[in-house]
DNA sequence: GTTTAATTATATCTTAATGATATATCATGA
DNA sequence: TCATGATATATCATTAAGATATAATTAAAC
């Protein structure tokens, strides 16, 4: 009944919805400033551009004329009804899909040791991630008076640095369980 | 160079070194066991399992002769190795991609008041999920002994609930911080 | 007891997303 | 000038998501 929506689609009107921008610089932007929770490749984008033109929710604004035929996009009267119609709809709840969580779901097949290590890159990368979050927190709340899109963004962080701060402390906890699972192995009775 | 890794085919051989399965029963163990962080159709699982049998790594056990037709696999010496080669390999860093968070980096396009509607369902579905957690939990922990399974059974589910309570915290603040935005609107000059 | 509905079971199809690669231009610097 | 890196568009194969088709078997309703 209800298809699948290209949610690549909504992200190019939403970014075109701020400004003008060809492909390659919606994909900069999407690794830039959405890349905590979205990505997009150049195999997604170019088809879904064309597609986006061709029901007239998009349209070129420069094209060949300039240096290195570059296409520009604009949002159409269309397109911006399109993206609000979207950004009104319901969010489903969706599966989050974790590789390491996969991992350690058939954890028992390694030694304890093995996955102690795989959680430990991952509180590693975790704490990377800190850094950055803080950063961003930052720099958006130095402008956050500046536009409401910036209140927006900074939602976004939030709950980046929320969700990895709850993943190091998993991965303390984990630990923990991980090295009693090792105790109990060299005295099996204790 | 690496190239792309079919993980459906390591939830199949992860699955079935617990078990014979078949791709049906497959299906409904990933949906029980797994939901929280992995998701896989039939419109992978069949495949994958063909591909795994032409490869050796499985095999069927029963076949045709019983009640339905229904196919039982069994996991090879050689799946197994592949399984543990598989875990072994260090976990990169993935986009996790949140649609709420897309459609709230957008927010600005809609009042404030239908973004807070968002995050009111939002968090609604993250109290119900702390429920489910809370009673997966209860039961891991009270058969943690009888095997190194649910050990690494339960570090999926701690994570679960470390992540959906901080999304819960994270919706009480975004609460707030929307609010502000609402009052700013009406009165622009305090 | 017979129709109906739900579950079991396998399979296929389309669309979306990922990841890799191809190609060419332009800018920078050694 | 030669190499390197960034810009820019495009395509391809594989994986994943989501929907649908089909048929048998079991459970429930009437």
């Amino acid at each position: 009944m209800k298809k699948k929506e290209n949610r690549t689609a909504f992200v190019i009107l939403g970014l075109l919805s701020h400004e003008n921008l060809s492909g390659y610089q919606l994909k900069k932007q999407i690794d830039a400033g959405l890349k905590e929770f979205w990505s997009a490749g150049f195999g997604q984008l170019y088809p879904t551009l064309k597609e986006l033109r061709e029901k007239g929710l998009i349209e070129a604004v420069t094209e060949g004329g300039n240096k290195r035929g570059l296409t520009v996009f604009s949002i159409t009267d269309a397109g911006r009804a399109a993206l609000k119609e979207w950004l009104r709809k319901p969010v489903l709840q969706q599966t989050v899909k974790y590789d390491i969580l996969l991992k350690l779901y058939f954890g028992a097949a390694l030694k304890p040791e093995e996955n102690l290590v795989k959680i430990d890159n991952f509180r590693k990368q975790a704490e990377m991630q800190m850094e950055k979050y803080a950063q961003y927190e930052q720099v958006l709340r130095s402008v956050l008076d500046d536009s409401d899109d910036h209140t927006y963004f900074l939602l976004t962080v939030l709950f980046g640095r929320k969700v990895t701060k709850a993943t190091l402390e998993w991965a303390e906890e984990s630990r923990q369980l991980l090295i009693n699972l090792k105790k109990e192995k060299k005295e099996p009775e204790r």
